[in-house]
DNA sequence: GCTCTTTCTTGAACGAGTCAAGAAAGAGCG
DNA sequence: CGCTCTTTCTTGACTCGTTCAAGAAAGAGC
């Protein structure tokens, strides 16, 4: 398995340490993004049967502040994770089913990062985050 | 209160019952922008000392929907709520203290609004988040 | 291998928010 | 003004994602 390796090297890489968990919860991400945390565990679960939940929560903390994972949560959904990074993309979320896709940022690099009046802030990133209708949903309420 | 008749109209425009609790909400959230539930809660109890914690969810949640104030919920912040309401704006939150700032939106009407691809998405929204550190929590940690 | 530190297990706890049943209060109408 | 019907509020229990805490286990350098 090639992939366990790479894990292993992002992980060195980032100054921490290589556990059981930590890579099982690098390649859940990676299978399945925007997966929330249940999910996470689902999936752990199917390399390392006996993780703890705690386990795969301290390593999604852990990696999130490594910068190895990002954590996302749209108004309303639980803490969700992907493994893009630095790539400056966005979401797209179904305001009915909590669909999330990832939609390339339109506008260069960072987009709108100036902010009109900053109030002093120093900004950082700017996050967006479109709200509509997934195709699936728009079906459903649009039978004819 | 020449304030509270203007609730009143506001709540009879949306089609809404006026009683008392709407009132008293519309009024918090007025006073205190980006207030989480718990503020907007001791801040109707000024006025009406006895009101339950599910009164003021359940108007909260009523004008969310009629749209006469705005849910805003940043990553890992509980809901918070502004009177705001159709003009735009966003927001820039300090990762370090949680402050929220309005920013008006620089590009226009609705930026971004076009996703790169939106995957089929019929978007209505696009909801922009600037994060970054505010002038206190700056000034804090740079103390030379 | 040994030792030290970090991480994981186990299980309890927290807190924002929701659910549910009955009481109270709007609002239209005679 | 009072009646009736519907909506809303009160009360209190409860859910669920997430965190806390103490001790056991497992990385990593030497």
């Amino acid at each position: 398995m090639p992939l366990a390796d790479d894990f292993e090297q992002l992980l060195r890489g980032a100054g921490l340490r290589v556990t059981r968990p930590r890579v099982a919860v690098l390649g859940a991400v990676r299978q399945h993004p925007h997966a929330d945390t249940e999910s996470v565990i689902g999936a752990v679960r199917g390399d390392l049967p006996d993780v703890s939940h705690q386990a795969v929560y301290d390593s999604l903390h852990t990696l999130t502040a490594a910068g190895l994972v990002r954590r996302i949560q749209p108004s309303g959904s639980v803490a969700r994770y992907e493994s893009r990074v630095d790539d400056n993309h966005h979401h797209v979320v179904c305001r009915s089913c909590g669909a999330i896709a990832d939609v390339d940022c339109a506008v260069g690099h960072t987009p709108c990062l100036t902010a009109s009046d900053d109030h002093g802030f120093v900004v950082d990133e700017a996050e967006v985050v479109y709200w509509g209708t997934c195709p699936g949903c728009a079906a459903a309420r649009t039978p004819q």
